[in-house]
DNA sequence: AGCCTGTTTCGACGGATGTCGATGCAGTTC
DNA sequence: GAACTGCATCGACATCCGTCGAAACAGGCT
């Protein structure tokens, strides 16, 4: 349970691909990419990865994630599921309970990707 | 045709917000900022503003973006409006075409939201 | 005006998604 | 081992989403 279903690609460069506004994504990687994207998509889904980022440690338990929603429990794991399918977060149990989080290099990926021009030092002053 | 329908948070602050694994996210911002990866979550979407961002002069009529897809026109057309509605990108009609432009700060505050705590100079070396 | 091209809107359809209550499974405690 | 807690899975249901063809709309050309 605590390895990630999804070959997340170059998961462990950190923030490492050039800017998506750069060069045309081709279609395989649109897909991968798509489906990170897809599992933040739900504002539940931001705010229990952010809740497991910002949590002590970096880490949190199930039970410490259930409290501030208003949706039953089977659906707060449903939406962990989610999370850690698209490779985002993963999990372990210790004893009773089960911890969560977050995938660091993931995030960076999506955050490079999504690189303003403005902010790409390269792009400045040439546009193409 | 051509305002942005979406309250963007920040819309002209640039990266301007702090990474979401500093703090919880509030519902409201979640809801938001879920909204704007929506659009980002299809793998068709994620290539047409990769191809907008990257065209010759920052833009591109529909024309430009049709031929690349499996899809029928109406669809890119239909993903071009979700774009829009999310306040990625804006378009405009000139003459004949109409064309599409990103909008940087809106990628600008993913980006930066999506930072990982070992690329936010405050979280290094200090796990809390 | 009439036609042609480029783009959006409409209505419909099938499949995916979020949600729930009920149930099952894993560890702990008595 | 029996009961209890924490969490995941299951099955069902309503809604949302991506897709299409058909039709409407906008502007240029003859």
């Amino acid at each position: 349970m605590s390895k990630s279903e999804l070959p997340v690609i170059d998961q462990d460069a950190g923030a490492c691909c050039s800017p998506m506004v750069r060069e045309p994504l081709d279609e395989s990687a649109a897909v991968d990419l798509a489906r990170m994207f897809k599992a933040l998509s739900d504002p539940i889904r931001l705010r229990l990865l952010s809740l497991i980022a910002s949590h002590q440690g970096g880490e949190a338990c199930v039970c410490d994630l259930t409290g501030p929603f208003d949706v039953s429990q089977p659906t707060i794991s449903h939406h962990l599921k989610v999370l850690r399918e698209a490779g985002l977060v993963d999990s372990e149990r210790r004893g009773t309970w089960v911890y969560y989080w977050v995938l660091p290099a993931a995030l960076a990926t999506l955050s490079s990707l999504l690189q303003a021009p403005a902010d790409t030092p390269a792009a400045v002053g040439g546009g193409r």
